[in-house]
DNA sequence: ACAGATGCATCCGTAACGGATATAATAAGG
DNA sequence: CCTTATTATATCCGTTACGGATGCATCTGT
């Protein structure tokens, strides 16, 4: 078991833990594949490189907020270099608690402000 | 004149960074106000000790996103020691940028999923 | 078969953080 | 008045996260 759980409910997540869980909530993906997600959805904002990705993808499996997944529903012809990663429930939760977090701060008056004309 | 301004959208500000700009969108704070100022908006989620917060204020002036400011309007009888800080252009922008990612992170449909049921 | 993309991994420098510590002025209480 | 807690700023230093560079192997397309 992990030494700490410490999902109590404190301390943000870093933008690029938050991206790669909100990659793997859809599903499985192999790290390459996390990569270009977060590529993706951030509009290419985040650009990670390979340290960064791998290096995160090592912490968040210490902290238990992913495991290593074998596929056995996929057909044969999988390149057998990819290694799949999922959402532990942990993992999901962490997510969960960042996204009120800052859903929390886009509340706050100065943020509403910055919002106000072009969201609703 | 900094050495460069990188207002260039990407990049995303530290959780510390982004507490310490949002305290002062409201006006200038001295830097005890700041900590205190943003124990209550995250509600003591982020405990900012004196190396992160002064820390974080160096390198927060280096960047150009706060200057320190003499509050000339105030009455006498102010605690020599507060050093008063205020945003500058710059840092509202940054301010005003970070905010609008949080907003797109949040529009993501794992994100919505999340605040379903809590939220609109 | 060759080039280029895919895929994983490590090394290492840098930046951010965070606790500990130090110092001093101010405020509060007996 | 004396003592204590709070306010206030600052630095030091260890730890963590990041991020570019590099390496190497495999797969894909032509």
């Amino acid at each position: 078991m992990p030494k700490t759980s410490h999902l109590s409910s404190d301390e943000p997540l870093t933008p690029v833990v938050l991206h790669i869980l909100m990659s793997l909530v859809e599903g499985e993906l192999h790290g390459y594949a996390i990569m270009q997600a977060v590529a993706a959805q951030s509009s290419n904002t985040l650009k990670m490189g390979p340290g960064t990705l791998y290096g995160s993808i090592k912490r968040m499996l210490a902290m238990g907020y992913i495991i290593e997944s074998i596929p056995s529903l996929l057909p044969v012809r999988e390149d057998e270099r990819r290694r799949y990663y999922q959402l532990t429930d942990l993992g999901r939760k962490a997510f969960e608690l960042e996204v009120q977090r800052l859903d929390r701060i886009l509340k706050t008056p100065a943020a509403r402000l910055v919002l106000k004309g072009s969201n609703p």
